[in-house]
DNA sequence: AGCATTGTTTCACA
DNA sequence: TTGTGAAACAATGC
């Protein structure tokens, strides 16, 4: 699920509950979700110290960190990415199980937790869980933020305009790309063209600043109703991304495809152009 | 069985 | 230089 509106919601759920508790103990073993950290190497960074801010961009979210003990120097930054399908999870102190949405804290058939990957226990025995059932999450200190492009729920009108205008690129391909642009993702494209009734292979430099602008307004309205209402997936056209699916505007056929090495859906009518 | 998948990285190639 | 497509990564769901 993850795309910006999920990590925004980890964020908030970071910045709510995770902050200010000092750290027991991390179980960074899984080496995949942890590279290229060694074992035990997060865990040494983390003892003793308390997470003391969340941020995000794009997709990439970090925390930064307090000194051990009484010391002003401030530890490394935590860098956590939730990958395909990554949840963030904090348990309150005490240790009782982190509800999220009226679901219980997800395991296994077995009750155990096998897809936990990550796990940070403060010492008031909560603690905060990277769930992830397919492993590609990742967990790294002092990630690259410069890598990537400004965010996509922050980006003026004129940097968005400039970003689409400097390539010839598909314009969904143009603005998944993260170094230019952070935080759209496969569904949050297809409903933002499918909103302003652009063709996803159109290329970006072609667009008219009018229709950039409307690409934009689309984009971060899709962002704010996503974050509001719980995820990509709640987005108009996505339950019409499917074989037979219909335009959920106009009744046309949605056609599918691969524009930026990504399956795509748009309107046959509308988006035809 | 086979195919698909909301993300990222790398590489061959045009 | 830019862009594309495919593969790999790991695992699950239909």
């Amino acid at each position: 699920m993850p795309e910006l509106p999920e990590v925004e919601r980890a964020r908030a759920v970071l910045a709510a509950a995770a902050l200010g508790r000092r750290i027991d103990a991390v179980d960074d073993t899984d080496t995949f979700v942890c590279r290229p950290h060694r074992p035990g190497e997060i865990a040494q960074a983390l003892h003793g110290r308390r997470l003391t801010a969340a941020h995000r961009r794009g997709k990439t979210l970090w925390c930064e960190t307090s000194g051990v003990g009484r010391s002003r120097t401030p530890g490394p930054t935590l860098g956590l990415h939730l990958g395909m399908g990554g949840v963030l999870l904090v348990s309150p102190p005490g240790g009782g199980d982190a509800v999220r949405g009226g679901d219980p804290w997800p395991t296994n058939t077995d009750g155990r937790k096998t897809w936990n990957r990550f796990t940070v226990d403060f010492a008031d025995r909560g603690e905060l869980v990277l769930f992830d059932k397919r492993r590609l999450a990742r967990v790294r200190l002092e990630p690259d933020i410069d890598a990537l492009g400004p965010d996509a729920q922050h980006v003026t009108d004129e940097r968005f305009a400039a970003i689409l205008a400097a390539s010839r690129a598909p314009v969904k391909a143009r603005i998944m790309d993260q170094s230019v642009l952070a935080g759209v993702g496969n569904l949050l494209a297809d409903e933002a063209l499918w909103q302003s009734e652009l063709r996803p292979a159109r290329p970006a430099g072609e667009l008219t600043r009018a229709e950039a602008d409307r690409l934009h307004q689309a984009l971060s309205a899709a962002i704010s109703r996503a974050i509001q209402r719980g995820g990509v997936h709640t987005g108009e056209v996505i339950e019409a991304r499917h074989r037979d699916g219909h335009c959920p505007r106009c009744g046309a056929e949605m056609v599918h495809g691969t524009v930026g090495g990504r399956s795509t859906w748009w309107c046959s009518a509308e988006q035809a152009g």
